[in-house]
DNA sequence: TCATAGTTTAGAACTATTCTAAACTGTTGA
DNA sequence: TCAACAGTTTAGAATAGTTCTAAACTATGA
């Protein structure tokens, strides 16, 4: 058995998702889906991602990594989360949410979109429209 | 009339400013304090700060642009504001109130408190205390 | 199977920020 | 008034995260 093990079913959800918004499936594409779309609702950033997949052995540049989440952000699979200068974070849940942060570790936690509403957003100055509203409640551990 | 005519009441106000939270008045305190309390409500980034500085013939290293922005904001006289991943925003105006940002040309607008509501900020995980709630109004060119 | 366009990569480059350690300055007390 | 000290500033080096470059590689379609 020289062969990796590879989890088929995961493969082809890849491979989907990549031809769905015409990304070619080239083997580190598929590998990065294959670990960001596993289970539901990850956070990650460049360098953690990175982290995970080379302690799985498969061999990724960082480069690539961000290339990939960029594309991939593009494409619609991954939300851009803006939560710390300096540290980009990337959401696999690209629905309709909001998130807690824990600064202290870098840590982000999911509120869904209809547990949390912002009221009366106001009008923006002429000549602008909304784009998106993005909340971040920072907790500190008590 | 060899000496610039400073401006007598700033001067005061700040050095006023710096005695009231413990802060050594140096030259440099006190001429950023200078720019940054002058008028109302201002957004800067350590390099618009120093740029405008310099620009006005005052030498302030950025290193001590950055150290003097975050001893201000430890002070309480101005607030971080993250909007964007890889550049850090500072706020003068320290009360309760949001934010538009206009992504493309790296511009915030204030949006008063009770303009914005938060409903039903859920309650954050065990052991966890909300420390503050950010809302960014991201808005692009119409 | 080939040609081609798209992709990956190592490493250099870049941007924002922080660190270091030496020089400088505001404050305090005599 | 002034010395002494602690706090501050600074140039420049260092660091962190990210992007760029251009050469090698690979998926695709004919």
């Amino acid at each position: 058995m020289r062969q990796t093990a590879r989890d088929v079913p995961r493969h082809r959800a890849a491979l989907a998702r990549l031809r769905g918004c015409g990304l070619r499936p080239t083997r580190q594409r598929l590998e990065l889906a294959g670990f960001l779309f596993r289970d539901c609702d990850r956070h990650v950033t460049a360098e953690s991602l990175h982290d995970e997949v080379s302690k799985a052995g498969i061999k990724v540049s960082l480069a690539t990594i961000y290339n990939t989440l960029h594309q991939f952000t593009e494409a619609g699979l991954l939300r851009q989360v803006v939560v710390d200068a300096g540290r980009s974070y990337f959401d696999t849940n690209v629905g309709d949410h909001q998130h807690f942060f824990l600064e202290e570790e870098g840590h982000l936690i999911d509120i869904p979109g209809d547990m949390i509403a912002v009221s009366n957003v106001p009008v923006p100055p002429e000549g602008l429209a909304v784009e998106r509203v993005d909340v971040v409640v920072r907790v500190k551990r008590a």
